[in-house]
DNA sequence: GTCAATGCAAAATCTTTGCATTTTT
DNA sequence: AAAAATGCAAAGATTTTGCATTGAC
């Protein structure tokens, strides 16, 4: 399977668009941490370690950039924050994402792979006519760890 | 069973807050679209034309308070905006959020109400120890109208 | 050499905050 | 009369944009 990394190459050459620099940098710190959720200036830091050149506006561009592309999605996990994760489809396969599982007592994020959902998806178009192509699901609660904590108190 | 409005105004008056024209306004301009996903700037549009004197700032900290007291849900339907609706759940009843079907083709906002997710959470709490207090779901496709009009071409 | 991409700074959005004044209780 | 809420304008925060310069092809 070719990685994240050449495929950005080649879609950038398809589209007669050039490759940079700093839009590999990019994918590349969202590649190293797959199952991270940045926020635009998480990933401008990262990338400023290795290239302290590089701007802000370059990195929303380059975003945007890998959103249209399919490679990343964009994430609203409810704290007020748009983040970006490297996305895990296989190519032309649907592009089915994960869900996340946001922990109320921590914070943190699990993210979560099923499709239990398509029981879910066929109620839906033979009840409503109602095509879905994509979908994103959110469970907020406790992981393991604060579940037990709160038992115990 | 008390209408929304009466519950608010409780609910203020329990925690030492007041019972101003504002709030009631912003609130009562929500219960009426129940299916409309209005944003702040939206809010304060509807509120103006009965009460032109009211300041976006208003309409901000109300609709923190509305959200602190559960009464209405902030959404994100992924076209960038915050937006608002008046939450449906019976009072001590599990707040079960509906889902949101959001039309690629017309934009339009469906929701549906099902309980399948169970299945799913129970899954989630076998496999993972995750223990699920609410979810949200948004599932992207196309409408019945859209639906069709992209298979006749 | 050509055309796109970058970096910077300015602008545009959206939301929050401080404070004098008004309203509710 | 006391305390909280309001409106306004200013400040924050985040994202976008215009433009001269740089870099990829």
């Amino acid at each position: 399977m070719p990685d994240k990394k050449d495929r950005f190459k080649m879609l950038l050459k398809e589209k007669g668009l050039k490759v940079t620099t700093q839009r590999v940098d990019i994918l590349e710190a969202l590649e190293l941490r797959p199952d991270k959720h940045l926020t635009a200036e998480e990933i401008y830091e990262i990338v400023r370690e290795k290239n302290p050149d590089i701007g802000l506006a370059t990195v929303y561009r380059t975003i945007q950039l890998l959103a249209e592309l399919n490679l990343i999605d964009k994430l609203n996990l409810g704290d007020g924050f748009v983040r970006y994760e490297i996305g895990n489809m296989d190519e032309e396969k649907k592009a089915h994402h994960h869900h996340h599982l946001i922990c109320l007592g921590c914070g943190n994020v699990l993210t979560f792979q099923g499709d239990l959902l398509d029981t879910l998806e066929n109620q839906i178009q033979k009840t409503m006519g109602f095509e879905v192509v994509d979908h994103e699901v959110k469970m907020y609660g406790y992981c393991k760890d604060c579940a037990a904590e709160r038992k115990k108190e």
